[in-house]
DNA sequence: CAGCATCCTTCCGGATACTG
DNA sequence: CAGTATCCGGAAGGATGCTG
């Protein structure tokens, strides 16, 4: 495979090892559970969790709910959130193959968390767009932009 | 600067534009939503709300609490977050230079969401790495791996 | 202290070809 | 259909040096 995933190599320090300073948590990063939320709220793996959230798909029924994701990055996506427990991967070993993926229980418990947040950011797009209007405008006179 | 962001060139159609397909805009890539919530979800993006949520910091606080984060993107984060109106920024012009930086109040909500999510799945781990465990054990029978 | 600019490495991720 | 293997371009991001 090509890069199915960091082989959970958590300690590789760059730095200075400071982290002792901090609780045993996402900040962390030694944390595994940093690699998990790496997972879920990624590029793809946040939308596949969203799409699958509807139901139970076949994998290029999900491709095609997931606009943009290659057949390589559905697949990284989906093993690495299998793997994670979060999915849960349906064989049939009939001719030609079927295979359907869905949620566990856990994994729509992290969707519903997902979601919540995605649409609390979709519901306030136009603040943010306001925000952004007067960042650009600032910047834009402090550097006598034209 | 170096890649501060990309552009907001949210059309790049790469593949087929089948994004209709969807029910949640943030799927299709032309929502602006979805840059805001890349920041949000974003590696370093998460971390620093989930470091904001607790206080007021200056930058070099800020990156002790956010382990591993570099200066650059340490900065780059900070900007994007200040941009979207997520985080508010204070410069003392004094000598040596005070920055604070804080949630605004959007800011506040989002991080709320996006600690529900993290801390969701900071309690879940020992499931996951369960699963984890289940996963790879399977996987090395299947392959016959050692 | 609080950053920006530059260089350079790593690795994400798309295109393509092939397998069962 | 449901993937895996390989190649490779471009973006992410760390290290370093410099500024106010």
């Amino acid at each position: 495979m090509d890069q199915p995933e960091k082989p959970e190599r958590a300690e590789r320090p760059r730095r200075a090892e400071t982290a002792d300073a901090l609780a045993y948590d996402v900040f962390s990063r030694a944390c595994p559970s940093r690699g998990t939320l790496e997972h879920v709220t990624g590029r793809w793996g946040a939308l596949t969790l969203g799409a699958l959230y509807d139901g139970s798909f076949r994998f290029n029924e999900l491709r095609r709910r997931v606009d943009g994701v290659s057949e390589k990055m559905l697949s990284q996506t989906l093993h690495a959130l299998e793997r994670d427990g979060l999915v849960h991967r349906e064989a049939q070993p009939t001719n030609p193959p079927r295979v359907d993926y869905e949620l566990t229980p856990l994994g729509r418990d992290v969707a519903e968390r997902l979601l919540a947040l995605i649409h609390f950011v979709e519901g306030r797009m136009d603040e943010v767009l306001v925000a952004r209007g007067r960042y650009d405008d600032a910047a834009r006179e402090t550097r006598g932009g034209r």
